[in-house]
DNA sequence: ATAACATATCAATATAAATTGATATGTTAT
DNA sequence: ATAACATATCAATTTATATTGATATGTTAT
């Protein structure tokens, strides 16, 4: 692939842009991050509750939020001996509206 | 998961919902699928015009191209010996809706 | 009818990532 | 200091899917 994704060069979509938007799609295809993600929209979650309601292991749970918060869509926070989970949603917005544009406009 | 996403049950999102994203993430999170994409939108190509310009084998970008022509993101029209593809742009827009808001509203 | 071109299909293999099981790290309370 | 709780990490395995190579199907022109 080009640098400036000659493939695509009606549009100013660089490389950069291209694999930004690969990399936050593999992110969140996987079915239980997403479900993830749709339970953080509610507001802050642990670990166990999150682990609890979705009927993953404990350490499947913990990986899958990791994955999630190395790539920015979900901060945590300590309370107690619990980690609290939740939406970054600014990042989360800045990412599905760089899909948004890249799916069905000519950025 | 139950039939309602109660895991999710301050929204209103069904489990149909859910698995219509799901499926639809899987198919465009594939990046030589995505790049494809990428190509139709600026208007109709050949099976070997895609396979060139990403450089992909011929079955290969082939394979690719059925895969998301079963799930509708893609159309098909003969021409001669070549079959021409282009984006669903009704399809694409239904689903990118329906992932925006699961992302960032709550529906 | 044959050759050249264009696309599709299929089985076999390779590759990436999810899952599991065991264990380590960190926190709170007694 | 110890026990119980909460989360994270790691190696091994499983699973899903992309890729390859070979071949079949369909179309156009001679």
């Amino acid at each position: 692939m080009t640098k400036d994704m000659t493939c695509c060069h009606s549009s100013k979509m660089l490389k950069k842009d291209f694999d930004n938007i690969d990399n936050f799609l593999d992110v969140i295809s996987e079915k239980n991050r997403l479900h993830i993600l749709c339970l953080l929209r509610d507001g802050e979650k642990c670990v166990c509750d999150i682990h609890e309601s979705i009927g993953l292991s404990q350490n499947l749970a913990s990986h899958h939020l990791r994955v999630l918060k190395e790539f920015g869509l979900i901060k945590s926070r300590r309370e107690g001996r619990k980690i609290l989970y939740t939406t970054n949603k600014k990042n989360m917005n800045q990412y599905i509206n760089l899909l948004n544009n890249f799916l069905t406009k000519n950025i």
